[in-house]
DNA sequence: ATAGTCTGTCGAAGCGCTTCGACAGGGCTT
DNA sequence: AAGCCCTGTCGAAGCGCTTCGACAGACTAT
């Protein structure tokens, strides 16, 4: 292992130097800056991270919890996590990877222990038990997801109010009147990660001054629950023509109920979906959908640490606005029978 | 920050006594021992990650490698990912999350720095460039999947070669005689990841012995290939009774367009994918499958680590026997017309 | 010419921990 | 009673780096 000494030392420096050459912390000459760096990859030096860490209480390590659970949007979560450990990159951090498994101890250990310079938490809870941690430690942390209270937090998320309205008022153009809202399982609810009720809550307001008549059903993905869910859907509300779908997992089964009931789609019934694109293009009938923006919200979670780090950034809710785009499962309502 | 001095103090004994409890690789008086535990609890005292690092020159982390792109198999990484985290934890590491951009590099920047105590690698290429530098530094490494030579390498993997003769054994016993495997994007192929190629060849070599006729396409997923790749295929081999599909997301589709075509599953056609449980009972048929048993070659992975690290443990290339559920996509041949 | 200001470099202290050798005291053996 | 070996504890060195204050020398202002 080479060390700083044999670096200064095939330079003809003191220690200190090198030090400076690489951090740029104080002016160098340019000869001498370029004899150490010359030396650095004669000798194919990398600094120490420990005792880099010990030295400037500072491990150039960002934590990253993602949730433990696979109930739900695992490809969302991992493209948000390769979007944090790129980012991070790109700043000089690299990632550890914690799970929600030890929940709250893992936010005592990490920050007690200087393993990491800060945070990101996935998969937030209304009321989740690590917040009070992260108010109480001067440690930066950003949270992807919103929970109940933000006051002390700085939060991304995709403005999912916004999006349930963008749903609404996308089908209330097209003159649907009865819609339904196939949401994510029970179990998401049950948990209280949020971002499903602030979806159907947007999606019911902007509806009510549409005059959208709406019908709300959690759903566990797959066929089977699709099919009870769907058939119970129809049965209470036989006019409904619009869809929007909350669940990764529902979208397909859904599509190939509609087409074994003889429900056409665009032309019988509309389906948005809220999904990443790749689901969206991918599914048997090009969807339309409104994305979730997950490398953005990966990217802009670390750029708010950064800042944070940095001494800029202060505490702010951050919330992306939704895009709908249309493909081809939305068209205009069919006539009144 | 609480510091090993500090509990020393608190507790009345010297600070390499504090640290001979926390490591017990001295034995220590049974009232001792329980004093410092006691003053460790009141104080909240963690040890610091860098000096520990330093100190030691063991920082306790794991460095994961994970491919960047996300063009297949996203759920599978991530169960892996998790599974590597959460098995690392029990033994006391960490995991640093990094992303494939950074390719060899990233391998020379945490094995030079001293970031991680060790290395696994997904998404390994026949020839991939990372492996020469595992080969010349001694810090331990295991690679989930397995690349074209394994001399002085360990390696965890599915048995692709046993699972594409399982699939052809499955088809031979229920009487199909012509058979298509869906294969992955050509991108996968042309990448040389290896375990489609296995699948194939495994799945060839029982298919010859058994009489079956095998066509193999690869498909991107989604609804527009697979369309055009299943016409191609019927065209070829209108005769073809069963399918072995190697890329989730041409699964639905596949259901889809078949079901269009008035072909049922199993009735007419069988299905056997080769995907996660959690996919194949989601379909929208609960589809045979050969399970790609993501957390156990998570777990598999971090044991063998572990054990490298601990000075047990060999190079070997260890192949997780495949299992082959029977669900409802499979069954016998249809009578020749 | 003198004082003052920069610029570039160095030496030394110290970050918090692990670990090695030393050693006091108690229990054996002989 | 002398010598020995254990067991449990301590002190000190040192891991490789950052950073602070010091300072030599070159330059500017007076």
């Amino acid at each position: 292992m080479v060390t700083l000494a044999e670096v200064a030392q095939h330079a003809g420096v003191s220690a200190s130097t090198v030090s400076y050459v690489l951090s740029g912390k104080r002016s160098i000459s340019a000869s001498t800056r370029e004899r150490v760096e010359q030396s650095i990859q004669e000798l194919g030096y990398h600094p120490n991270a420990g005792a880099r860490a010990l030295a400037s209480s500072r491990s150039n390590i960002i934590a990253l919890m993602v949730p433990l659970r696979t109930d739900m949007y695992v490809p969302v979560m991992m493209e948000i996590a390769i979007a944090v450990a790129t980012t991070a990159r790109t700043h000089g951090y690299d990632v550890l990877l914690l799970t929600g498994e030890e929940g709250p101890d893992a936010v005592r250990r990490v920050t007690g222990s200087g393993l990491a310079d800060a945070m990101i938490l996935m998969d937030v809870e209304l009321d989740d038990e690590r917040l009070p941690l992260l108010r109480a430690t001067d440690q930066p942390s950003v949270l992807i997801g919103l929970p109940a209270d933000t006051t002390g937090l700085t939060c991304v998320d995709l403005d999912f109010g916004a999006t349930g309205a963008l749903c609404a008022e996308h089908l209330a153009l097209l003159g649907h009147r009865d819609i339904a809202v196939i949401g994510e399982a029970p179990a998401v609810y049950e948990r209280h990660t949020g971002f499903a009720e602030r979806t159907l809550d947007g999606l019911r307001a902007r509806s009510r001054e549409l005059g959208l008549r709406v019908l709300h059903r959690p759903c566990e993905g797959g066929y089977d629950a699709m099919a009870l869910t769907l058939a119970r859907i129809l049965d209470e509300r036989p006019g409904t023509t619009g869809f929007v779908v909350q669940n990764e997992s529902a979208v397909e089964p859904l599509l190939a109920l509609l087409r074994q009931k003889g429900r056409a789609v665009p032309e019988d019934v509309s389906v948005i979906a809220i999904c990443p694109d790749q689901v969206a293009t991918q599914a048997s009938v090009r969807l339309t959908s409104v994305a979730i923006p997950a490398q953005d919200m990966g990217r802009q979670a670390v750029e708010h640490l950064i800042a944070k780090l940095e001494g800029r950034g202060k505490d702010e809710v951050v919330l992306i606005a939704p895009e709908l785009t249309v493909r081809a499962s939305t068209g205009p309502a069919p006539a009144a029978p």
